[in-house]
DNA sequence: TCCCCCTGTCAATAAAATGTCAAGAAACGC
DNA sequence: GCGTTTCTTGACATTTTATTGACAGGGGGA
């Protein structure tokens, strides 16, 4: 299935250039000139992504930004003629997930769309201290490099992200990770003792999982 | 219950994307252009966090910050066009509980305002002279830095808190530690003295532990 | 003041918690 | 079903905490 391209650009020949130009990459792209029509559109059928011409008529581009983005999470990538950094801070602001100055080339827009959908196909991403976790996915990565955890470590890990800075009893850690209620100590230590290994901690000087002496452990970020 | 974001921002298109972003997420928003009424709502019903644009007319956002801070204890995160480091850390010294520079991804300020909402949910905080103790988490802070006592420590410094001010003796004392009731006085002496020493107190003049002779100790709040 | 008892702390010992190895059990993939 | 991975747990070393006796020093009443 291919990805929808809602594009709102009312230069005819430029929106029919980028059209074929996304056509050709594999993308599906419904254009319109006018805002209003587009958010009709937008309604009606989910797009995958909004390439948005800031230069429009009868509408302040930025109001269109922020209806899109009030009614809908779909990601958004303006353009504008005018390049002037004002308006760049201004389309952050409004959530615009990433901003072109024209001129640009097509294949810039290309890597742009791509690159801004790879950042929403991989779910919200949860960024603690040196970790991105995907909790979606259930995958971790530190410092851009993935780690390989298994589930049950996974679930301990993410426990502790989430509880930064605040003491885990391992009771917790047992619910957290649905493990059975009987669960030894000794069983939660040691998948302590084997994620400590994967993300290079070490227990005496811990750089992220701290050991609370009587109490259980917990994440420093 | 949704949580209850007190917005403070003066710039009515970005108040209104802020309040509706939040909104999908959510969050239930009360939005002021102004800090007088906000500082009015804030004293008239609870807020779980404020979240304070530092440009603002008629009053230093400095000020303002200041005043939340010290009228209660609601975590503020603080949002500048400024994006210097100077006001980074003029903001951390106020107490914000984040900084955030503008432009900035209304989705990043949802995280911003989860995470420190997860840092301010660990329950209850009891505060006591210079001491702040979750007693879910089983620790103790002393003027901000983090004690590290053990787990009969942390119930004996606990008790004594809670009866600062009265008498508590050493049978209250073991008893309130959940320990062997045959516990020889020696026992207790020797926590106090270890938790003295943890919090920079000493016997002979204390600033928090006073021993009541033949009674037992007093915390001096 | 003297003496008895209380308190402070050192140091030794006992007790408890934690780290990790290694073996077996359970779950998983092919 | 078979090999692999993951999970669990006992065992043991290590570390940290808890307890207690010993001794010094001070408080308070006779």
């Amino acid at each position: 299935m291919n990805k929808q391209v809602l594009l709102i650009e009312d230069d005819r020949p430029m929106q029919q250039l980028i059209a074929d130009y996304l056509a050709g990459y594999g993308f599906d792209v419904t254009a319109f000139e006018e805002p209003k029509p587009a958010l009709e559109a937008l309604n009606a059928a989910p797009f995958d992504i909004v390439v948005l011409d800031l230069m429009l008529p009868g509408m302040d581009g930025f109001d269109v930004a922020r209806q899109i983005k009030t009614s809908s999470n779909v990601p958004v990538i303006i353009s504008s003629a005018r390049g002037d950094i004002g308006n760049k801070i201004h389309g952050y602001e409004l959530g615009a997930d990433d901003y072109l100055a024209k001129p640009y080339e097509p294949r810039e827009l290309v890597l742009r769309i791509e690159a801004v959908l790879r950042r929403y196909d991989r779910g919200p991403t949860l960024q603690v201290s040196d970790f991105t976790v995907d909790e979606q996915n259930r995958s971790v990565s530190m410092e851009g490099y993935p780690l390989e955890l298994t589930p049950v470590e996974f679930d301990i890990f993410l426990y502790l992200l989430k509880h930064r800075d605040g003491n885990v009893s391992r009771e917790q850690i047992v619910h957290a990770a649905a493990l059975d209620p009987e669960t030894k100590a000794r069983t939660v230590d040691m998948h302590i003792s084997n994620i400590r290994l994967k993300i290079g901690d070490n227990a005496k000087e811990p750089r992220y999982i701290k050991s609370v002496w009587g109490i259980g452990y917990r994440f420093i970020g």
